[in-house]
DNA sequence: GCCAACGTTGGC
DNA sequence: GCCAACGTTGGC
């Protein structure tokens, strides 16, 4: 899951001890978030539009995908007219922190030729929400330092 | 700041 | 249903 550190970095998580993922507004995003996201799943947390972009901590599903209420909120920024109690159009999961990394950055992530078809590494891919090989997940766990 | 990629919108 | 215009993402 990607976040501006400029607006929510991984340490506000840690802070948090859990948040909604709110704003999602892509289709196919949503759907990995409905569909696929199961509690207990791991997820990358991952600091884009920054210098060096990198995978900054790690995370995990605390709820299952539900209707993000900010999309029939007038007053948010992700507000969708087309979206609604009744008829919710957008959906969000929950998660909590485990564990912050060492720096992963993106061009370390593009060296390593064990990382080759990764989702996140192709080219201009765009998607905030996405999927991760077990493989390839552990292999940027390592390259972290590890789970503790 | 630039620009490639790509999703969405809306006219036809 | 096509596709041009436009907006957004996000690396560089």
């Amino acid at each position: 899951m990607k976040s501006e550190p400029d607006v929510y970095p991984f340490s506000q998580l840690v802070e948090d001890g859990r948040t909604h993922w709110d704003g999602v507004r892509n289709y196919q995003a949503r759907n990995t978030m409905r569909d696929d996201m199961k509690v207990g799943d791991l997820v990358l947390f991952y600091h884009s539009n920054t210098k060096p972009p990198h995978v900054a901590g790690l995370a995990r599903v605390c709820r299952e995908g539900y209707p993000d209420h900010t999309s029939w909120d007038v007053s948010s920024k992700y507000f969708d007219e087309k979206s609604s109690p009744d008829n919710p159009r957008w959906m969000m999961v929950d998660i909590e922190p485990i564990q912050g990394f060492e720096m992963i950055s993106l061009p370390d992530l593009k060296a390593n030729p064990a990382l080759e078809g990764m989702p996140l590494l192709a080219r201009g891919q765009r998607l905030s929400v996405q999927p991760v090989d077990q493989e390839h997940f552990q292999i940027v766990c390592e390259m972290g330092g590890g789970l503790k």
